[in-house]
RNA sequence: UGGGGCAUGGUGCAAUGGCAGCACACCAGCCUUUGGAGCUGUGGAUCUUGGUUCGAAUCCAGGUGCCCCAGCCA
């Protein structure tokens, strides 16, 4: 509906509605490529929105196809996680297909421009490859291999596809130029031998791999893709693109490049995250401080909040670091606060306790307190949480010496306990630290719910638990994981920045209605922030992971005044 | 010192030759049985120099800065 509303539009949609209407293409069919060699992370949220968004908005399709051509880095275990992500976030295909369904024909296909003379075997070592290519300001040099018959390249690489020589020993090249300033065209590689390990799909049946210049276009040109939406860095890579098919005379499909999204706090690329996996600084790859779809999702992310918090950031060509642009992770909270709130039941729960006892409430009653669910949303109804003489509140909630502006308690002062009755402190308890224990107060009878009949204001109001009523919990709460907001910039550097407090575990109590939450359920606890129930809940001991906090108005104030 | 791409408040986007606007962040206030939410308001930007034009963020030229490319990775 939002879509709707707010007719998204930025020069991919424009592109594709111009190509329409001058009859480029008559109908819209776009795919999504990802390599199944590791988890969704929200940078690929962008690319996964635009392809599924361009084709839905005029009535098209959407291939998801595996770009499965490197059996040295691919899974089936990620094929499966990918999908499961991808739905998720309420992305729909009309089918799955592999880059692998197509080798056959992408062989035909190598095979008639050999035959064109527009590629040829060459024998060269990767290293002589590598320095035949030139540099960014030279041209490269003519392999000696170049000229061979037509005759000898087909049957070199028919015996390449057999298996008959080893890996690096030769390669399929596209013959180009190889004094053309873009170094794409250098003469690019089409197919290497790769003999181990199995591809995931096709087994051992073949030892050549398709490039992904070779592989990816063709693809799109068997499929009848009409836009190949892609990352920037992809840009350079266009003339090739248009290369082959032109060569070929097949379909040719429409390439746009965008740039890609990146996030401040985190760091996206595959090889850092498993870093961190793998040095056992997060506990997975789901873990709630990882970046990963998964992990979001375990943290208690909704869907909606991270498409819209990628519909909001737009598409466009600029790129201020690694392809792309950088997010503000405050902008994606902020976003996922947006989607909670008007979701989100309401609960009380303490995660830093500090008892306090009503010395004239009687030792004995319980009074079932009503409170709202949910004030945005008054179909949520209301629930019963007991009260009794032994509470517990935030260790936040009470000073001994109230700083200025402080309005909650403290001795003397008088509260609210939210749905419950007004208090006043009396006096305090310390152990023989000096630590406040135990919190004295009288009440107020005739402010049961939370109103005085004489018309006494409180500046404040503070949620509570009772502690006879109340379920033990554990309680996760998470910060970022860096404390840096650009902790890619260098190599080592990242990990030097990661933020030492990420994860803090608390035990908390709650109302006894969340003792039986279901895992993955989402509430807000009340002046604290949103929780997820965590998977690693117990029904001794339910755990739940602090998806984001509240705004807090009166710690960034006390935080200035220092 | 090759090629390609990009420059608009702190961040991300808009303005498609005609009053530079939006979201987040920031600041001030109102309201509040969440110091949440909501509401109101303030401040802050067209990289630079020239040119074209009645008029330029937009078109042209030079300069500067940033991003990407030298895998048999994608």
């Amino acid at each position: 509906m939002s879509l709707e509303e707010n007719k998204p539009t930025d020069f991919i949609r424009e592109a594709v509605a111009e190509d329409l209407k001058n009859g480029r293409f008559n109908y819209v069919r776009t795919r999504l490529p990802p390599e199944p060699n590791g988890y969704l992370h929200i940078g690929h949220v962008k690319a996964f929105m635009i392809d599924y968004l361009v084709a839905k908005e005029n009535g098209g399709e959407l291939i998801l196809r595996f770009d499965d051509t490197n059996p040295t880095k691919e899974e089936t275990e990620f094929v499966d996680a990918i999908m499961d992500d991808a739905r998720w976030l309420g992305i729909e295909w009309v089918k799955v297909t592999y880059a692998s369904d197509y080798f056959d024909e992408l062989y035909e296909w190598a095979k008639k421009l050999v035959q064109m003379g527009k590629a040829y075997v060459d024998d060269q070592t990767p290293e002589a490859v590598s320095a035949n290519r030139g540099t960014l300001t030279e041209p490269g040099k003519n392999s000696p291999f170049r000229d061979r018959s037509v005759e000898e390249n087909l049957d070199l690489l028919e015996r390449m596809k057999k298996g008959e020589f080893p890996d690096g020993s030769r390669i399929l090249r596209a013959k180009i130029d190889m004094a053309h300033p873009n170094m794409n065209m250098r003469d690019p590689a089409m197919y290497r031998i790769i003999h181990n390990p199995p591809h995931h799909r096709t087994g051992d049946t073949w030892k050549i791999y398709p490039m992904y210049d070779w592989a990816h276009g063709q693809n799109d040109s068997m499929e009848g893709i009409t836009h190949s939406l892609c990352s920037l860095e992809y840009r350079d890579h266009r003339p090739l693109y248009e290369w082959f098919p032109e060569q070929l005379g097949v379909w040719k499909p429409r390439q746009i490049e965008f740039a890609r999204l990146n996030l401040n706090y985190t760091v996206m690329s595959k090889r850092k995250l498993r870093r961190l996996v793998e040095e056992g600084l997060v506990s997975g790859w789901d873990d709630p401080r990882m970046p990963t779809l998964r992990a979001m999702r375990r943290r208690g992310y909704t869907a909606k909040a991270i498409v819209d918090f990628v519909a909001e950031m737009g598409y466009s060509t600029v790129a201020t670091s690694n392809s792309g642009v950088t997010g503000d992770i405050a902008k994606l909270e902020e976003t996922l606060r947006d989607d909670l709130n008007k979701t989100s039941a309401r609960r009380m729960a303490v995660i830093r306790p500090l008892k306090v006892i009503i010395d004239n409430y009687p030792d004995d009653l319980v009074e079932e307190m009503e409170a709202i669910n949910n004030p945005e949303d008054p179909s949520a109804g209301t629930r019963k949480v007991p009260f009794s003489k032994v509470l517990y509140i935030e260790q936040d909630d009470f000073r001994e010496t109230p700083p200025p502006k402080y309005f909650r308690l403290y001795p003397g002062n008088e509260v609210r306990l939210r749905y419950a009755y007004f208090i006043k402190c009396t006096h305090v308890v310390k152990n023989d630290a000096g630590e406040v224990v135990e919190v004295h107060a009288t009440y107020d009878p005739t402010t049961r719910g939370g109103d005085s009949p004489d018309g006494r204001k409180v500046k404040s109001t503070i949620h509570w638990v009772s502690a006879k009523h109340a379920k033990e919990v554990e309680i996760r709460m998470y910060d970022r994981l860096f404390n840096k907001e650009n902790p890619e910039e260098g190599e080592e550097g990242f990990l030097a920045c990661l933020n030492p407090n990420s994860l803090e575990i608390l035990t908390g109590y709650v109302e006894p209605l969340l003792a039986t939450a279901e895992v993955g359920s989402r509430f807000q606890f009340e002046r604290l922030g949103y929780f997820c129930v965590d998977k690693d809940s117990t029904t001794e001991k339910p755990v739940f992971n602090l998806t984001v906090n509240l705004k807090d108005t009166w710690a960034k104030m006390e935080k200035k005044g220092k």
